[in-house]
DNA sequence: TAGATTGTTAATCGATTAACAATC
DNA sequence: TAGATTGTTAATCGATTAACAATC
């Protein structure tokens, strides 16, 4: 076993799937798989699989394959999802809300625990038990509250002004939401969610696609 | 100039973004940009970005530079976005309900003509004037109004069949929100929005960054 | 025209795939 | 043990960067 340095967004971006599929695997109670069988499964071939899981180490065994739980904790225990994180949402928007609703990260460790707003309407209001707080208020509780992550629901030209908060509070990480690339310290982690940009790469795909039926 | 037959999905996914620093560049009144200029913006290389452009053609003027407005709408039209799309959202959830709310896509020509759901209580409701409906009604309602984009808000474990019903119904593109792999007949495009993945590796990152700072 | 900057070819770099020896 | 499958090195492929001739 041979653990790089430095390890390519590209293998980092696949872990989350594979931890994916190994989940849907446990749950059907398969507790075995070789690299050609989830090669199979998730469309990755068997080799860069294996390439991959050999940044972090030798998960498997010559000859059997990989303990498909074993995996999935070792996958899990990479990203740092064997930990909790603190979040705090700025934006009660209708993204911001929803992100606020959607429980399912409150169950994997990712803890909501205050949301910001500059539209005095919307504060003092609750969204799924999580109080909306006036953003003036954002540096201190980051501080007090050791918050981790910050969640980025503005608009485009507020976002930048809002990371920069975020990052002088002291975040360690932030998700982006806003149509806008963010600059952070480089030790603030930034992740984007451009859903625009998702969309319009869509389109062109589809275009793309009609193209090949015209052909025919 | 020369056009090549297959452009790697790499310069794809960055033709979003040169256009969203175009529009930005247009917003401020400014009509002309060198390959490094637009590099010092983008953080990307003037090689790079001269590169991806003459993939699809020779946009720019030797020893002047590139038209901002040109460019934007050759961006835009390669994107396909000087065309309109007609949508379904499939699931009205908080997901669901903030993209309808969303204005931003219907300004940019992807138009939300339905939002359908199996839960009884929703059918019926108006969200940002759109009208909920009954998810038996799904088939019917896209051929009948040419839809072109369903866009799945569901669970995972009912995202490939309600995948399948809108491939079957005759969209050309699929924009998919459920944290799962939807496999497709190859003229329909899928364009996945995988949050939970995105928040996966944003964890890594911290953790990460979180290493360097140890060592110092 | 001279200067600037593109379009495009060539060189480099990195990521994926293939092959196979190690080993369970 | 023999068969299977990993871990890892080597080969290939593709994408990015560098260089420069073309040209506005």
């Amino acid at each position: 076993m041979k653990r790089q340095t430095k390890i390519s967004n590209a293998v980092i971006k696949r872990l989350p799937r594979y931890r994916r599929y190994l989940r849907e695997l446990q749950k059907k109670g398969i507790d075995k798989i070789s690299s050609s069988e989830f090669s199979d499964l998730t469309g990755y071939t068997a080799s860069q699989i294996r390439q991959d899981l050999n940044n972090f180490g030798g998960f498997g065994q010559q000859g059997y394959g990989y303990s498909v739980s074993g995996l999935y904790n070792e996958i899990s225990a990479i990203l740092g999802l064997d930990k909790q994180y603190k979040m705090v949402i700025v934006g009660a928007g209708n993204l911001g809300q929803a992100i606020a609703n959607h429980t399912y990260y409150y169950k994997t460790g990712f803890i909501v625990c205050g949301i910001f707003e500059i539209n005095p309407r919307l504060i003092g209001m609750k969204i799924n038990d999580i109080e909306v707080m006036d953003y003036d208020r954002i540096v201190e509780f980051v501080e007090s509250n050791d918050i981790d992550i910050g969640v980025i629901c503005t608009t485009k030209d507020a976002a930048q002004e809002v990371a920069d908060k975020l990052c002088f509070a002291g975040v360690r990480g932030l998700w982006n939401f806003a149509p806008v690339d963010i600059e952070t310290p480089t030790h603030v982690a930034v992740e984007n969610m451009h859903i625009s940009d998702s969309l319009h790469s869509l389109a062109y795909h589809m275009n793309r696609t009609r193209e090949h039926e015209d052909k025919k």
